[in-house]
DNA sequence: TTCTTATTTTGCCAAATAGCAAAGCAGTGA
DNA sequence: TCACTGCTTTGCTATTTGGCAAAATAAGAA
């Protein structure tokens, strides 16, 4: 059990970066190929392709080749759940921090 | 929804360190002072206060001060569902490498 | 086979991160 | 007040990461 402390925190730094969560929400929606997660992340191919090896090494994402074409699909049945969640969370946090900005500024004057 | 990115991947980040998973494990089982958690983590003090400010700054963790202690526990409450999931996924998942590790080395005879 | 398209790998640099040690800053008690 | 304990911040180095460009690989088309 805690050996696997070093596989669940390589999944966390895999969904750890902006351009590799753009990459899994969209893929929450379906498979995509690497052609078309290109330009939603807006990156060198070359780097995209990098951030897709990783989350596929930590298990988020698996792939398939069909033609020349390689397809990356989810594998990671828990991480839309989260994924939801954690919108939630920040849409109230963030309304939260709104607000305590908001009064503080209110006994500032 | 978008610049909200950067947030969530804030939150993963936070969560892709074996040292900051362990606190937020042992915290799903309730709150710690400092002073707990440092011989859990097994780092410096300095190291692992910086991981927890960093953990309070994602929206993971929320502190408190009582005396001279101060307490940090859970405010996300999606993290300790997400991380049961993981478990389940990586070790049906780790089983299946091994499986597959057994089944190549008899193609490999 | 040769050309082309799609993707990965390698090489390199700049920026970010993790670690410890030392300095700084509350609270608490003498 | 002064000293002590618990924690955070700062300063520094070593390592890791993210980015692009160029080279390498793979699969289909001509």
């Amino acid at each position: 059990m805690n050996k696997n402390i070093e596989a669940k925190a390589k999944v966390f730094k895999a969904l750890g970066h902006p351009s590799r969560l753009i990459i899994v929400e969209a893929l929450c929606e379906g498979e995509l190929c690497v052609c078309d997660i290109v330009p939603l992340v807006g990156r060198d191919i070359s780097t995209v392709s990098k951030h897709l090896s990783l989350l596929k090494e930590s298990g988020v994402l698996k792939h398939s080749k069909r033609g020349t074409n390689v397809y990356y699909s989810l594998q990671m049945d828990c991480v839309p759940g989260f994924l939801d969640c954690l919108n939630d969370f920040l849409g109230k946090h963030l309304e939260n921090q709104v607000k305590d900005y908001a009064s503080n500024s209110i006994k500032r004057l």
